[in-house]
DNA sequence: TCTGGGGTCCTAGGACCC
DNA sequence: TCTGGGGTCCTAGGACCC
């Protein structure tokens, strides 16, 4: 069995650990740039508020007071879902960490009259000890318990924990679920299977596995299996990740290259600080450009390009600069820009970097490397912003220039921000 | 006026090889 | 005039997730 613990609602629950008057009150968290809502409480949900709302469209309900907003504050929900998972990590031999605010906790070995109790003493004891309610759901695949932690999250009555553990319940749980919530289900594939007939996840279960595999494939097929109780996806192996990529939207619309180019040397370096603090390096850079989507009565240009380097490498120097040569590719005049990006791929482990056959200078390698341990060193140890960086980049801050009005403090991480708090 | 960011996996189709 | 077949590898793009 598998138990999927999803927090509620949670960087809203993370703000109101930190300021308990938001409690019962309507509340959104925004996007980057105050852009639009990611995360909603149970008030602003019954308001009729979608994910994704574009700020501008409900902002006059925050002016008349209806509505609590908040900027985003990753730094905070980050520290909040490491002490959620550390919890979580100590009641079960092995967890998967899912995203920032899932993780499925493996319930092999536990017998299973011993699970509804476990579960419901993780929820209290997350409660108790970080402030940020979740919800549980239990069932013999991943897919089905994310069905069941929608209905544990969904009725009181479940306190918390649902358990799909028959063949009963299963069905009952899948005739209720429409099946564009079901997982592996997206926006693209909902309407078709709505159209075929297929409303919820049972009358998709029931359909023939020839129809599913000739209509949509191993993806389909395996959320068919996981739906009727077949594991299909199995328990997480610790893969290395694959690519890393640091973007962001512009607050205003950028045309000129050079300022284009300070920012994605900005991207390109984080990407790079990335690859040194988890110990690997890149092969591949890959710059891409967005004008504005929404302004179709301005020209519109989504290019990329990428940069193969002879010899993987992690130091910012080698990065930043495969990076600007891949802008130079790709920069048109006369477009106005809202958003660029820099991706790493081709991750492989720093140690097992093998150098090119040709070219491969390893002590301009050492040089390069050795500059980057010192930044890093230096920025590591210096307090706020007043970081060391390249001339080519803009601020040494990625983040730098986006909107963050309504932006909570550091509570968690800032012993600065707390002092002055006092 | 104002519309996020960071990932993974799968498939189709082209390049290339014998 | 007549011009094969089968396999692998790589990549771009789409769909999905949070």
């Amino acid at each position: 069995m598998y138990a999927l613990v999803d927090c509620n609602n949670f960087f809203v629950s993370c703000e109101r650990v930190f300021r308990p008057e938001l409690e019962g009150k309507a509340v959104v968290v925004l996007s980057n740039n105050d852009g639009c809502v990611v995360a909603r409480s149970n008030e602003s949900k019954a308001m009729g508020i979608r994910m994704g709302t574009p700020f501008y469209q409900i902002s006059r309900l925050a002016d008349c007071g209806k509505l609590q907003v908040c900027s985003s504050n990753y730094i905070l929900y980050g520290d909040m879902s490491d002490r959620v998972m550390s919890i979580l990590a100590d009641t079960v031999p092995k967890i998967e960490i899912y995203s920032i605010d899932e993780a499925f906790l493996v319930l092999d070995g536990i017998p299973p009259e011993k699970i509804r109790p476990l579960c419901l003493s993780t929820v209290s004891k997350v409660r108790k000890w970080t402030g940020i309610p979740v919800s549980i759901g239990v069932a013999p695949t991943k897919t089905l318990a994310k069905i069941a932690s929608h209905f544990a999250k969904k009725y009181k009555g479940y306190r918390g924990v649902c358990m799909i553990d028959d063949d009963r319940k299963r069905e009952k749980a899948l005739s209720l679920t429409p099946v564009g919530e079901v997982w592996g289900v997206g926006r693209k594939i909902a309407p078709k299977l709505r159209e075929a007939g297929v409303e919820t996840a049972l009358d998709y279960v029931c359909r023939p596995e020839t129809w599913i595999r000739e209509h949509y494939m191993l993806a389909g097929l395996r959320t068919w299996m996981e739906l009727r109780g077949t594991v299909c996806v199995e328990a997480e192996t610790e893969t290395a990740r694959k690519s890393i990529c640091t973007s962001r939207s512009f607050a205003d619309m950028i045309e000129d290259e050079d300022e284009i180019s300070q920012k994605v040397a900005d991207f390109a370096a984080h990407c790079a600080l990335k690859l040194r603090q988890e110990g690997t390096a890149a092969q591949d850079v890959t710059t891409f450009l967005h004008t504005n989507r929404f302004r179709d009565d301005l020209a519109q240009y989504f290019p990329s390009a990428t940069v193969r380097l002879d010899t993987a490498a992690n130091n910012t120097q080698e990065i930043v600069s495969a990076a600007v040569r891949a802008l130079h590719t790709i920069y048109r005049e006369g477009y106005r820009y809202k958003k660029a990006g820099v991706i790493v791929g081709g991750i492989v482990p720093a140690d097992a970097v093998s150098p090119s056959l040709f070219g491969f200078d390893p002590e301009q390698r050492e040089k390069n490397d050795t500059v980057s341990r010192i930044m890093d060193k230096v920025n590591a140890a210096g307090k706020n912003s007043s970081l060391l960086r390249l001339a080519s980049q803009k601020s040494g801050d990625y983040t730098s220039g986006i909107r963050s009005e309504h932006r909570s403090r550091r509570y968690s991480t800032s012993w600065d921000e707390l002092i002055e708090i006092r």
